[in-house]
RNA sequence: GGGCGAAUAGCUCAGUUGGAAGAGCAUCUGCUUUACGCGCAGGAGGUCACAGGUUCGAGCCCUGCUUCGCCCA
């Protein structure tokens, strides 16, 4: 017996471990051979993490691909992994180890990572769980981490290689320096936000005492490290400065007043002090001129020992005693307000400091070119399409790369400089052990170890079966919002090192957005925490919603109530499930690779049972009858679902996808097709009831299928309870109907059908009669075809809409009254009044139909009245709209005459 | 400052060669109909952001404009 309702918790976590011990995970041969695989590798979450909900988006569709194509017979494979997250786990460590009161700083390289690595263990199990929990069918065993001993040698690998051809080099230039992390920071990895800030004029006197000039800047703190005062060349107002140098004020340094094109004459007073040190533009404008460059901002944010009586101030305080100081020295010309913005460290969120040090850099130019080309001339296709665009951009406008970062937590780069000869060799380990050669302290960006994932997870730098067999991967599936950070790169590194693409499609998921539309973010607490919401509704209907809601290529704006959209799907299939299994019991069928008593009949053959037979179960001769009309429909409907789901998930449409099965199964397959066949299913004739039992069936055995990758549990679990089922659904094969399913007659008998019954049902709702009430109905029609539908219709007409009895009458005949009337195309339905109902609200109803009909009937003739239309018009757009006027008017005149009955009546 | 995207029912979104405005949720009204109230049936609700243009015809194409979001500088 099923329960009554779908119980996620009691089938999860065992289905999840039979699939996963059984190895339904990993890659099977193809049903046909010669199939290519179809790869997916995980874009690596930070172990550290927990999954969000935009994970939760991310994997899940991923996981529906990977279940697509598994269930279409071709091999694949789905590869996880984490990565190391450089900054952020660093980051989580040492302040782990501030709460128990040691200080990371002072301990010892070997005794941080130590602690490092038994927190990274912890937390990998917890998301790894977290993975499984959401259902994903990753091959577990291939799984990696950036930091283990294979990756860490590709790394290796790289930077030696690079390092050697020179496309790796070492300079000393601005970096993006973040003073809270202490380390320095990619460009990608620093976010520019709007502050309001002000814009301080200060005078500066010129080194012969005649005068002074008045420069405007932002950051008043690193006037202490001016080095000199541009102006642009074609600036005549500046005439009288040029070749003139001024005395810098609280320092006392004179420098030089400068001129370079730069300078925007029209902004502040047309002066620019400049700090080599301390700004890019100014670095360099400094380098043209050769000026110097004078640090005085430290790697902890405060001024250092060049900055005088300054030094030990945090930038901020330094900036108001600076401040106070020139206004004292009567020097503050003035103070704007002046909303500018500022770079942000991504993590750390406190502006960055642009400091000059020496840094390692990768020359990307070489390694963009070919990047480019692989989308430009579609080997690599990206859906939305419009991220071409920006990842087009980015590569034309492409900087070097920093890649060193001062931190423990990395891989460590393979530089070692000769203490007493200077020199600098790339290798993994020193070259010989005179103790002379030293290491380079710092380690490398963690994308610079994520941009060979797709090859170094499957093994490289050895030549393993897997990167054989797997490489290039087919589908990556992750954010825009690392399109720089790591799809551009891992498509460098791909061309670069296999001499392929590392996959041959990206699809980018939208963002996962609070109903303020704010992105997710821990600080501002918006996002809820994705287990509790499957504990709550259960995986698949998390999965589902999501999904469903997301739309192609936008953000979705995530909220908790959404999800009860997927519970209450899971349960309706579980219900249907339910009422079709629970029915079938009785018919005594025995199910054992044989339906019907006894194995070695006659098989039946047919529509449904050469189709079953194929798919699922052969029927007994004799078992079925002929299939009817609504069954008829509803294969053929499915049919058609299949195709548009199938058609949908090779164009990543996994809303759409998602909502063709919705769609079908609740309004088509639960609404009208097992209401239709109920007479039959409770009648007495038992192969009625088999025939509309067992087409009940195989399109509910169809449709588990169809919706197996977007909701794996529920319909595992009821594919468990199904009669016939040999093996897992996960290994089953995706619906294909054959064509003969398609039956656009029947579809045109359904939907006549459905109209009238509704149509019938609405009347009786308007006019208040009781649900269980009884009636009896005219229709009135010409037309034959309607004649022959209503009359096949009426056992539907009795259990669908309460119609004990009906006649069909010619229109001339005398319509009854007072009566309720509906109209669709060639057929009035009267429902005659029988005095108790009360005729003012009918007429009211009337009337208003009426009116809507009128004001249509109006838009059509005028369209039609104009030559334009008619002359210009296509003739079969032309005709279509004819024959609907026609329809319109014949059933405003129909309304009209009614309503005029009523009259007479009331 | 440059680029990209969005704007359709109260909310979240469909609307795929321009040819009768749709769904889910919310809301209203009925319903002990023997699969499901996580349900069934029936309603109400829209100047498709705004202004022009192309066209016989525009939610859809073009131009401009407004607001919001994102990316880059």
């Amino acid at each position: 017996m099923m329960d009554k309702a779908y119980k996620p918790s009691s089938v999860e976590e065992r289905l999840y471990r039979i699939w996963e011990e059984n190895g339904y995970f990993k890659p099977r041969p193809p049903r046909k051979e010669g199939t290519k695989p179809y790869v997916i590798v995980i874009p690596p979450p930070n172990v550290t993490g927990i999954l969000h909900m935009g994970h939760v988006l991310n994997n899940a569709l991923q996981d529906i691909l990977i279940r697509w194509k598994r269930m279409e017979g071709i091999e694949t494979v789905w590869v996880p992994g984490c990565d190391h997250a450089g900054i952020a786990t660093q980051n989580v460590v040492a302040r782990k180890l501030r709460d128990e009161g040691r200080d990371p700083k002072a301990m010892p390289r070997e005794e941080f990572l130590e602690v490092a690595w038994t927190w990274k263990d912890e937390y990998h199990d917890r998301i790894i769980g977290q993975l499984k929990k959401l259902g994903c069918s990753c091959d577990w065993e291939r799984e990696r981490f950036t930091l283990d001993e294979g990756l860490s040698r590709a790394v290796q690998q790289v930077f030696i290689e690079f390092f050697n051809e020179g496309l790796i080099y070492k300079g000393e230039y601005i970096v993006n320096w973040d003073p809270q992390d202490q380390t320095a920071l990619s460009d990608e990895e620093v976010e520019f936000k709007e502050v309001d800030g002000h814009l301080w004029h200060f005078r500066y006197p010129l080194a012969t005492g005649d005068g002074y000039l008045v420069v405007a800047t932002t950051r008043p703190e690193t006037m202490l490290g001016d080095t000199g005062v541009a102006i642009n060349p074609k600036d005549e107002s500046k005439d009288p400065f040029r070749g003139r140098r001024v005395k810098l004020p609280l320092v006392g340094r004179e420098i030089p007043i400068v001129e370079d094109n730069f300078v925007d004459p029209e902004f502040g007073t047309g002066f620019v002090k400049v700090t080599p040190a301390h700004d890019p533009n100014d670095f360099e404008m400094g380098r043209r001129h050769k000026l110097a460059s004078v640090v005085v901002i430290g790697p902890d944010g405060r001024m250092n020992d060049k900055a005088g009586e300054y030094a030990g101030l945090t930038r901020e305080e330094a900036r108001k005693r600076i401040v106070a100081d020139m206004e004292a020295l009567g020097l503050l010309d003035k103070v704007e307000d002046y909303r500018h913005s500022v770079g942000h460290g991504q993590r750390s969120g406190v502006p960055i400091e642009p400091y000059l040090s020496a840094q390692w850099y990768v020359k990307m130019e070489e390694l963009a070119r070919p990047a480019v080309e692989a989308v430009k001339d579609g080997r690599i296709r990206f859906t939305p399409a419009r991220w071409e665009k920006t990842y087009m951009h980015w590569l034309e406008n492409i900087r070097d790369w920093c890649i060193s970062r001062q931190l423990i937590w990395g891989h460590r780069i393979p530089v070692w400089t000769h203490a007493d000869s200077g020199e600098q060799i790339a290798a993994i380990e020193a070259p010989d052990d005179s103790g002379k050669w030293v290491q380079d302290p710092d380690v490398l960006d963690t994308w610079f170890s994520s941009w060979l994932w797709p090859f170094s997870i499957l093994g490289w730098p050895d030549r393993t079966d897997d990167l054989e067999k797997y490489y290039p991967s087919t589908t990556l599936v992750t954010g825009a919002d690392i399109i720089f950070f790591w799809v551009a790169r891992m498509i460098m590194a791909g061309l670069r090192f296999q001499g392929e693409i590392p996959f041959s499609e990206v699809f980018f998921n939208g963002i996962v957005r609070d109903t303020k539309g704010r992105k997710m973010s821990k600080s501002l607490g918006n996002s809820p925490d994705p287990i509790d919401l499957m504990e709550v509704y259960g995986v698949d209907a998390v999965r589902f919603s999501m999904t469903m809601l997301t739309p192609l290529g936008g953000d979705y704006l995530f909220e908790d109530t959404h999800m009860e959209m997927g519970r209450n799907f899971a349960n309706k299939l579980w219900n249907a499930s339910r009422y079709v299994l629970g029915q079938l019991d009785p018919l005594e069928l025995t199910f054992d690779g044989m339906v019907g008593k006894g194995g070695d009949k006659p098989i039946a053959a047919g529509l449904l049972a050469d189709w079953a037979a194929a798919e699922w179960l052969p029927l007994e001769e004799g078992l079925i009858g002929e299939p009817t009309r609504e069954d008829r429909w509803i294969l053929s409907r499915l049919a058609a679902t299949a195709d548009k789901v199938r058609h949908d998930l090779e164009s990543f449409r996994f809303n759409d996808a998602a909502r063709g099965i919705y769609d079908f199964l609740w309004k088509e397959f639960c609404d009208w097709y097992l209401e239709l066949t109920k007479p039959r299913v409770y009648g007495d004739d038992k192969q009625a009831a088999a025939t509309a039992l067992l087409t009940s069936a195989g399109v509910l055995h169809a449709t588990l299928r169809l919706l197996h990758p977007f909701m794996p549990y529920v319909t595992e679990a009821i594919w468990e309870r199904f009669p016939g089922s040999e093996d897992r659904i996960i290994v089953a094969p995706y619906p294909e109907l054959p064509a003969a399913f398609r039956d656009e007659e029947a579809e045109a008998d359904l939907s006549f059908w459905m109209e009238t019954i509704s149509l019938v049902r609405g009347l009786r709702k308007e006019i208040n009669l009781s649900p269980a009430k009884p009636i009896e109905l005219i229709f009135r029609t010409d037309d034959q075809i309607k004649v022959t539908q209503l009359e096949d219709c009426r056992p539907f007409l009795a259990s669908l809409a309460r119609v004990e009895d009906f006649r069909i009458e010619p229109v001339s005949q005398q319509k009854p009254k007072p009566a309720a009337g509906g109209f669709l195309d060639g057929l009035e339905i009267w429902l005659p009044l029988v005095g108790l109902v009360d005729l003012a609200e009918e007429r009211a109803r009337l009337a208003k139909e009426l009116k809507k009909t009128s004001g249509e009937l109006k838009g059509l003739e005028s369209k039609l009245g104009s030559t334009g239309f008619t002359a210009k018009a296509p003739p079969e757009v032309v005709e279509k709209t004819r024959i609907r006027l026609e329809q319109v008017a014949s059933k405003a005149a129909k309304l009209q005459e009614s309503l005029e009955n009523l009259q007479e009546e009331g």
